[in-house]
RNA sequence: CGGGGCGUAGCGCAGUUUGGUAGCGCACCACACUGGGGGUGUGGUGGUCACAGGUUCAAAUCCUGUCGUCCCGACCA
């Protein structure tokens, strides 16, 4: 390719309204522009790397003999209906009626359209297993979109439904999966992670999320240091104390905190460590009305999605209100204990926490010395934190690390959530009706590219991995417009690079080296070379990688082999 | 949904407080010079100042409303 051809439409000053790293690159270097509030134009060459990330994909489903097809984005209503999910689903299903005022969505998922197809085509067991796969916009009306194509309304997915005529059969294809999301994202060139995510409200045996790991993620993830064990934080249990709990020794006192609320400034006015303060969050119960006490230690966070999952708490998690809160305890947020005539549920660290602090259920006063057992009733204890850097690890092999990520893919057991709602049903070697089983599998396409670019730039832009670069190299002659000499070995160096399989994008216009440079950096080509007049008399190039420190000439025979060489 | 910011040329911004001829840098076009890291000069193109209504002799500027867009948001107990 030619940039007389091939504009590239780079941008010398960030966009204002660009918040992280990936996507003012995106729009500096000229591969996506917004249209809406999460909606965007792919440009020509963010197409292009668009379409590698897409053909990865494709082959490494192909090797797992997924087959691909293409449902409609447009699904009616009847289906979702039928799955239960016309009402379940939120404001997220955007939903509108056509002419003859029937009612339709834009598909967020295909699960209800795959299963109406696998009901009308799969009829034996002898046609199982078998895997669909396409790779698609989907929409998702999000409350907040935002940054960039990284949490946008619309992006492509690719998403793949596997059948089964039992668990055996899904469980096998499911590790299919997982190596083949393994290779992906190895080909890819990104420092991925799989880890064990919650399923939801979905359920089923088995879920992994595919994180690529960045300092901007949006995830926090738990890992062993000792064993392969990772786990989104939502999901990574928090192991009880295994040792006794210390004694009574301190006598309960109750302390005049004026104007001290929060954790920090009560265990800052007393001098006491925040693990030694407990705090008291009121939530709304599983029976109506009614307000359940949660207790942690001051130093860890609530998990909500854990204490939503209590059988005592109302799900979705939801706090008490003040006037709930001053109704039940008599006093505001920020004086509130566990010594409450209400359900309470402290967290197993809590739990094992002796002669602590916590609210006095009093405005303005805190209780030091306080005892389980001795000034309260034993608790009901659960998991109901968050991990932190160094637990111990759930599997009991070493300790925990929390590093952030991007949820670039997830992988799904579905069981026969779907195909029994929608009857879809084979028979099996006896003649007698089955219910298939599910899986589910899906790739962030788009989100992939903004996680690679997040992961893999400097001050100069992007640094494409290999695999996925819009080009393989760049070929910058210097003032080509002014030599003939020149602009003929030009040429016959594009058409040998080219010759040789290795997509290049040669800089034939009248353009200052530095700005050349500048935009090749920009937008990440892993491979340069400058060719001068200099360069030319010794029949040398000069070469640089994308992260090489240090330019380097080479003789213009060996170019198109180390250039080879370099992309395997 | 709540809170906050911002809407002036393709991009980045000034001008709004105190109403009076719509500006700057980049980009773009032309020409010249320049020639190994976004170069210089001269001359240009491009704006119903988000939209609607109001106040006024006069509105980018003041008032009312609408829309768009970006960020933040339940550890407080």
């Amino acid at each position: 390719m030619r940039v007389s051809k091939f504009p590239l439409s780079t941008l010398k000053e960030t966009p204002a309204d660009a918040e992280i790293i990936s996507h003012q690159l995106m729009l500096r270097a000229g591969l996506v522009r917004r249209l809406a509030s999460g909606l965007y134009t792919w440009l020509p060459l963010g197409i292009r790397v668009l379409r590698k990330v897409e053909n990865i994909v494709r082959d490494e489903m192909e090797k797992v003999d997924a087959l691909e097809l293409l449902m409609p984005g447009v699904q009616p209503a009847e289906l979702w209906q039928e799955s239960g999910r016309w009402d379940e689903y939120g404001p997220e299903l955007l939903r509108f009626n056509d002419r003859h005022q029937r009612e339709f969505c834009l598909g967020p998922t295909h699960e209800e359209i795959i299963t109406d197809l696998a009901r009308r085509e799969l009829s034996s067991y002898k046609q199982l297993p078998v895997t669909w796969y396409q790779i698609q916009a989907k929409f998702r009306d999000e409350i907040r979109p935002r940054f960039g194509v990284m949490r946008s309304r619309e992006f492509i997915m690719k998403d793949a439904y596997s059948f089964h005529i039992d668990q055996a059969s899904l469980q096998k294809t499911y590790d299919l999966m997982h190596q083949a999301y393994t290779n992906i994202f190895t080909r890819f060139g990104l420092d991925f992670r799989p880890v064990i995510a919650d399923s939801g409200s979905i359920g089923g045996s088995g879920s992994h999320e595919f994180h690529v790991l960045a300092d901007s993620g949006e995830d926090a993830i738990a890992f062993s240091s000792h064993s392969s064990y990772a786990a989104n934080i939502e999901k990574a249990s928090a192991l009880p104390p295994q040792d006794e709990r210390a004694a009574a020794t301190e006598e309960k006192t109750i302390i005049e905190t004026p104007g001290k609320h929060s954790i920090e400034e009560v265990s800052e006015f007393l001098s006491v460590k925040t693990s030694q303060c407990l705090k008291t969050l009121l939530v709304d119960g599983a029976e109506e009305n009614s307000v359940v006490a949660l207790v942690l230690r001051g130093d860890h966070e609530l998990n909500e999605i854990k204490a939503g999952q209590l059988e005592q708490v109302a799900s979705p998690l939801n706090f008490a209100s003040e006037e709930q809160v001053r109704a039940v305890t008599g006093c505001a947020p920020g004086s509130v204990g566990p010594d409450l005539e209400i359900t309470v549920i402290a967290d197993h660290n809590a739990a094992h926490t002796a002669n602590f602090v916590c609210g006095a259920n009093e405005d303005g006063k805190h209780f030091s010395g306080v005892n389980w057992g001795r000034d309260i009733a034993e608790p009901v204890t659960a998991d109901l934190r968050n991990v932190t850097e160094g637990d111990n690890s759930p599997d009991g092999k070493g300790t925990l690390s929390i590093v952030r990520g991007i949820e670039v893919g997830h992988i799904f057991q579905l069981g026969d959530k779907y195909s029994d709602k929608l009857q879809a049903n084979v028979l099996d070697e006896n003649g007698s009706k089955k219910t298939m089983t599910m899986g589910c599998y899906g790739i962030g396409v788009t989100r992939v590219v903004a996680a690679a670019i997040e992961q893999n730039n400097d001050e100069n832009g992007i640094i494409w991995p290999q695999n996925i670069a819009p080009f393989d190299v760049a070929l910058a002659p210097i003032n080509m417009q002014k030599s003939e000499r020149l602009k003929d070995a030009a040429e016959k160096l594009y058409k040998e690079l080219s010759d040789a399989g290795l997509e290049v994008l040669m800089f034939d216009q009248k353009e200052r080296l530095g700005s050349m440079l500048a935009n090749i950096e920009l937008i990440g080509i892993p491979h340069r070379l400058v060719l001068g007049e200099r360069g030319l008399d010794d029949a040398k190039i000069e070469y640089k990688g994308r992260c090489d420190k240090e330019k380097q000439d080479i003789s213009l025979d060996n170019i198109v082999e180390l250039l080879l060489s370099k992309k395997i």
